[in-house]
DNA sequence: TGCTAAAACTAATCTTATTAGTATAATAGC
DNA sequence: GCTATTATACTAATAAGATTAGTTTTAGCA
């Protein structure tokens, strides 16, 4: 019973699984049953389940930064940062269970690479205003604690529904930029 | 065999073993190797691995607290926001096996009331600030999200070891704390 | 057509949580 | 002090999952 599966093809029904599902509820057991095959079968295109959740990371972070970079497309300084917050927040809302499969813990170069890759839009965005590379560094260890933070906290329900969420995140990202920003380039 | 074991010796191990190895690695029967019982036996004072954890992040919520309110006494104003920041901070970073068991969602009212309690002291610090309650919870998700996403992101290794990142905290702390203060009360 | 290698399979192992049912020791009531 | 009860530990078994070993099958190519 030859199914003709590749590794594309495992990769991208465990990725539309996650998506829907969530990382926990994902098994090699549901993904063979998904692909009509036996779990075993799924040791000829991945060494296991941990290397398959790997990739799942790496895909969600690589679509994350395509989208951050086409959102960014002729924006510039306070916006383009304001956007990338933006985008960045709506992609973790919008796949919970992929967003959570990214920021696990893997010990792996390429994974940190990709998140790098993320950070250093930052950097670029930042570069603009001319600050010392290490308050830079600060600054945007900050704002990615609070794009991550709030990202978190909203997805498992830890802000009550009473008060607008969306908005307190565009409050606290203003908030913290202007007092980034100011204190960078008092001039503006 | 009667081992004379009861639901808080067996609650005091499992707290131990999760601070020293983190909560993944906990299993009922590493937990009860170290009690020197079968792992059916746990049953008899838990309903189960999810009633144990839960139980932990109950009692590291409840920990939490109490450190943050002794750490209070005698604080206030801008002081003791920043002395709130730092010691749940710096409690996440000593005890990253518990404070990830903290976070976990478990859909329970009582870890919800023990984080709300948390949440809950940001408040009153911020209420001699006498700003509007809507601006209020706007301040405190974001604050909140910034110690949150900081305390993960360092124990997950995410930011680089070449600048300070206790040092990046409090400059993040600072630039949003300047935000928020001055924007509610312009006078200070 | 027949060979090779990939891709599927079955069977089995190991680990974990959990349930059912049993034995025993502590304890409460007499 | 004895007995009945009950809590606590046990063994045995089930179920779900990841993974490995070894086997069969089939697609593609020489």
């Amino acid at each position: 019973m030859r199914k003709g599966l590749d590794r594309e093809k495992v990769l991208q029904t465990a990725i539309q699984l996650v998506d829907q599902l969530g990382m926990e509820k994902v098994t090699l057991a549901l993904l063979a049953k998904e692909l009509g095959v036996r779990p075993p079968s799924l040791y000829n295109h991945f060494r296991g389940l941990q290397e398959i959740r790997k990739e799942i990371a790496l895909h969600t972070l690589r679509e994350l930064e395509e989208m951050l970079l086409r959102s960014l497309i002729g924006k510039a300084g306070e916006e383009a940062i304001r956007e990338f917050c933006h985008v960045y927040y709506e992609y973790s809302q919008k796949h919970p269970g992929l967003y959570q499969a990214a920021i696990i813990v893997y010990e792996d170069r390429q994974i940190q690479q990709a998140g790098d890759r993320i950070v250093g839009l930052l950097l670029e965005l930042l570069r603009p205003f001319g600050m010392e590379e290490t308050q830079c560094i600060h600054i945007i260890r900050g704002l990615r604690s609070l794009i991550h933070g709030f990202s978190m906290l909203k997805q498992q329900g830890a802000f009550g529904l009473d008060v607008q969420t969306d908005e307190s995140f565009s409050f606290a990202v203003d908030l913290y930029l202007a007092g980034a920003l100011k204190k960078a380039n008092p001039k503006e």
